[in-house]
DNA sequence: GTCTATATACAGATAGAC
DNA sequence: GTCTATCTGTATATAGAC
């Protein structure tokens, strides 16, 4: 990741909120050079092509994965809850890149599909100590892959099935009462 | 759903195959059709669009998803237990239909998210009278579909995270501990 | 009902001016 | 570093023969 011009991030911006809002379909090279405000050209120089794009949504997306971990560890309310907390989308860099990630995935981008692993298993490191026990992990684990999942389906569509205020507060209680070491 | 030629299912079936296996960007109508042993034009006389391709494998997923429930219904096991581990892709019809539902989602598609909406819904119309609450029924929802997502990703790359053997049934153990009325 | 041939549109990528 | 113009491949869809 070397140190990026201007228009080289706003061109992955262009290319993240395309790829939540109309799919991988609709992420087209010319739709998100015109998304950044910049030519198919100019687009070409900083991303040699559509694969150069990818990998640089996806090595943003780990970077942010990251940085959201050490955010999440020192939560006061514990780290399963915020990891539960935090896989309902609100907008959040990381949410967003995650989205767009594993929407990326399902064009069966081998890329993506291992990036998404490699965030994967940075969370379940994390988690481990956390948790009581390896299954407890893989709990957490996938009710977070499942609200992540709900939010990707739910974008541009009818509103989704995801937890808010409350109904989100009792089923944080729930997996932390049968996961939390 | 009318009753079909055996052409058109044979169509329907090369298409959820090349949506599982090469994602909706290799599942062109073209590919679909050679998969599927018949012409571009073949293809075309049975469904005139991919809209209307799309619909054909969605109207059916919708179909074996009421079959499937039926018969987890009769599971000794109880339901609990049936839906997570009919979540793990076994190749039985209903996975492979879901499977390729979820990928046409991604695309933006929003007659699959619809449907897939109404599959959801099912369940958690089936799961009610199991879970000891609201919160419960979305828990199991939340980690089938954390299965599924990662069955979705999991195709065609490194294998995933997916709990196997004794691995599934602590998971299950667990998950009905938490959710069970 | 299934085929071949073809029209139309657009995606990804290149060349080279500014 | 950003642009316009253009090439090439391929996806969806149509027309019409068999």
């Amino acid at each position: 990741m070397s140190r990026p011009a201007r228009a080289r991030d706003s061109v992955l911006e262009a290319y993240e909120r395309l790829l939540i809002e109309e799919g991988p379909r609709g992420a087209t090279m010319e739709a998100t050079a015109a998304a950044a405000g910049v030519s198919k050209g100019g687009l070409l120089y900083h991303f040699a092509s559509k694969e150069a794009l990818e990998k640089g949504l996806l090595e943003r997306m780990e970077a942010l994965a990251a940085l959201d971990l050490e955010e999440m560890s020192a939560a006061p309310e514990g780290l399963i809850a915020a990891f539960l907390r935090t896989s309902v989308m609100d907008g959040s860099p990381i949410d967003r890149a995650l989205i767009a990630g594993s929407k990326l995935a399902q064009t069966a981008s081998p890329l993506a599909t291992e990036a998404l692993r490699r965030v994967r298993e940075l969370w379940a490191g994390a988690l481990r100590p956390h948790a009581r026990d390896e299954t407890a992990v893989q709990l957490v684990l996938l009710v977070c892959d499942g609200l992540y999942f709900n939010n990707a389906l739910g974008t541009g569509a009818v509103p989704g099935p995801i937890p808010e205020g409350a109904e989100m507060d009792a089923l944080i209680a729930l997996v932390e009462r049968a996961a939390s070491a």
